[in-house]
DNA sequence: CAACCTCATGTCAGTTCCTGTCATCACTTA
DNA sequence: TAAGTGATGACAGGAACTGACATGAGGTTG
């Protein structure tokens, strides 16, 4: 039947993204979203795994970004700054037309446990990525763990800061205030 | 109908997990757990929320050994300190009967994403308690979650370890050597 | 140009997860 | 003994997926 129509895991994306807003998440079905783009709900579900992967589409830009972060490291830097390289270096993914869009974003996933559960996931991937980058780099594999999945909390309260900061200060400097704190809390206050 | 059953909800848990483990996860319908313990499927959901949350049955015990853990820390400790202290309190729940249970459970859970999910939800509860502990210690907020957080993160490598050990050795001990490498990864020198 | 191939989509049937609602029965308390 | 409580059964139903098969558009090859 139906003519061959551009973009349409986009328009799924975009019009889930405008439903669950406006009418909440749960309030609003796959099949919803799939008439609202003018597909089919089983279309929506060949672009999609689950309901809510839509929200998390284009993600894997940022993985990228992040790999390649941790790839153009300082050769000489301790596996942490390593670590936290990657993550800061998902600047250019914020920078881009995503903006006001990401607080949106945000404001759905923290309103659902479910979506919550979906971005821990994500984190989870970020953390493996960075994990490999180390491991290339001749980091071993107790410390790799580590350092990657530190990286990500500082990721983590990174994104909250900026938010809370209304998106002011550039990113990455909010990056490495977070990465001074963690060294704070972990101890030893030398210089 | 049906006169009370003691200990239904355990007798679900422990169906769950045999037939789990036997005929696999996704292969195992919710209804399959409810007959093997002599109740219906609306029973089980009564129970547990969703399917994934039977394996999980019993953390809450996890959770308050974790606040007390926290909660009874040294004055003095520094803030990371205190929140492995809570973590490390985690013993006396894999020192129980629990040991060989927790290996094959662990198989389960990295045999299923779905249930990774889930387990990453838990240990962000336990970020949550371990968090609220050190506000109440009167540590401020960007510090207490950063060290919250990092406290899980040695709480997953810790578990991660003591397994690979053959849980062989205690579990505080290991806990402690990981805290250990994690200053060391954060490039902390140690005092 | 026709036969062919690929690939996104539509259609339909079916399973599983999960929920609301109401009835029932054992046990407890007044 | 009457009323209340709490766990359960029975049933209906929605929403999230999945498998199998058909269709039609566009490009490729002879």
């Amino acid at each position: 039947m139906g003519r061959w129509q551009p973009g349409t895991r986009a328009r799924l994306h975009t019009a889930a993204v405008r439903l669950f807003t406006e009418h909440g998440y749960e309030e609003t079905t796959a099949a919803d979203i799939a008439e609202a783009a003018g597909v089919t709900e089983r279309t929506f579900f060949r672009h999609f795994p689950d309901k809510r992967e839509v929200l998390f589409d284009g993600q894997d830009r940022l993985i990228e970004a992040v790999a390649r972060g941790v790839k153009e490291a300082p050769a000489d830097a301790a596996p942490l700054d390593v670590a936290v390289s990657g993550v800061v270096a998902a600047v250019e993914f914020f920078d881009e037309e995503r903006r006001p869009y990401a607080r949106m974003r945000q404001l759905l996933v923290d309103a659902h446990p479910a979506l919550q559960e979906r971005e821990r996931n994500k984190l989870a991937q970020l953390a493996d990525v960075v994990h490999r980058g180390l491991l290339d780099r001749g980091v071993t594999d107790p410390a790799a763990t580590l350092a990657a999945e530190s990286a990500v909390v500082v990721f983590r309260s990174t994104i909250a800061q900026w938010l809370r900061e209304d998106e002011q200060r550039p990113f990455d400097d909010i990056a490495r205030e977070t990465l001074a704190s963690l060294r704070a809390v972990a101890g030893v206050p030398v210089g």
